[in-house]
DNA sequence: TCTGTCTTACGTGAAACACGTAAATCTGTT
DNA sequence: AACAGATTTACGTGTTTCACGTAAGACAGA
């Protein structure tokens, strides 16, 4: 059984897509939210593996999103679904840690597809999308390379945190202390992130962090 | 018995959408497309009350299709389903022939809601969208986007390069070669100007040089 | 089971920071 | 010219962070 989380911000197109895995056996809709708050409050009680989110406009917002609840649950595999194809668009939200990515030519077989897939620990991208990417990258690359293109996605969720409250001006003993972690554990950290990055200075790292909408400025 | 048609480009959300009405006794979708072309060719032949079309884009593609539908079937009502709610393309679409408009903040009663309404003559429009064209002859809007006396202007032309070299990543030594003086004296300007400017942490000067320019990221 | 990553943590020397003090210089005003 | 105030330069001292290496236990996937 998989249990799926459903967001829109339009409510109508959220009881539709949401319709669309009703009268299958093995999939759940356990959430169904168009409010981001309420989203990010509810999937800290309920035990979601795909979130299916319909991202309506290319905005720092959205991508926002993506990235808050890719920290908050890093478990949950986020499926966005758009007709926003703009290599922009699919390359952000892959960085943002979106593992799955429907676009305009997708139906709900695709849908289903796709959820299984994600379910299963890889990463789904339509065909229109697959194509776009491709397009960019040559031929070769795979989209699990592309995770790895020193994004915030290659990073553990403890590294994040730390990132996330350190870019945040805390210090490292407040940081520790915040854990339960030794200060030296935070250099740690900061050390593996640093190098998993490529990052010859922590002034680097706070840029990474707004970068990649880890913090706000 | 009310006859839909329902068209979105996205053919998750067609499916979805047009799922919305299964259920009801007296709707009774006979057309559901993702194609313009086909859209408009299929409306010739077959008999339509209302039709439900999903604009994703503030486009001239979308408009002109709602002009060309206006024009070739008259009788059919025309609804829009949109989470843009800009004045603009509300009014345009208006103008453009639809006779109803389902925002953000719709569910699946306001939809069929509108569709009863709109086979009975008369126009729909869902409380945002209302507000929307209210708040037009209410308030003239105002974007002030002009503010932050930000204390950049506070600072020496001194300080500032300093502030500017360390924001982009170079060490106090460097700086301190590079302008010919005292690692301490480049310790001496930091100091002096997270006093001028308030600032906590060197985190927080980052920060600060990002906002207002003083370097790209 | 083995391999890799994650999380934890320490050692050491160098660099940066916090906070105070202070002299020489520049700048605008009376 | 004389004075006040900011600027640029710099040091002292103690604390914190950085850089780089090492490493052990936990845990997950092949």
């Amino acid at each position: 059984m998989i249990d799926l989380a459903f967001y829109d911000e339009h409510r109508l197109m959220l009881e539709g897509l949401s319709g669309l895995v009703s009268g299958t056996s093995d999939l759940r809709t356990v959430l169904a939210c168009d409010d981001r708050n309420l989203l990010l409050q509810k999937l800290k009680l309920i035990q979601v593996h795909v979130l299916i989110m319909n991202m309506h406009e290319i905005s720092i917002r959205s991508l926002n999103l993506i990235v808050q609840l890719t920290i908050s649950n890093p478990k949950v595999k986020i499926l966005i679904v758009s007709v926003i194809e703009s290599e922009e668009i699919v390359l952000k939200a892959i960085k943002a840690g979106a593992k799955g990515f429907l676009g305009g030519d997708s139906d709900r077989n695709d849908m289903l597809e796709a959820i299984y897939t994600l379910r299963n620990g890889h990463d789904y991208f339509s065909k229109s999308i697959t194509h776009l990417l491709l397009n960019r990258y040559i031929s070769g690359m795979q989209t699990d390379a592309i995770d790895q293109a020193s994004g915030i996605s290659s990073l553990s969720s403890r590294q994040i945190e730390i990132l996330k409250m350190w870019s945040e001006s805390y210090t490292n003993q407040e940081i520790a202390d915040r854990f339960f972690i030794s200060v030296r554990t935070v250099e740690s950290h900061k050390n593996h992130i640093m190098q998993k990055l490529n990052l010859k200075s922590t002034v680097d790292m706070v840029k990474f962090a707004i970068k990649n909408n880890i913090i706000e400025i």
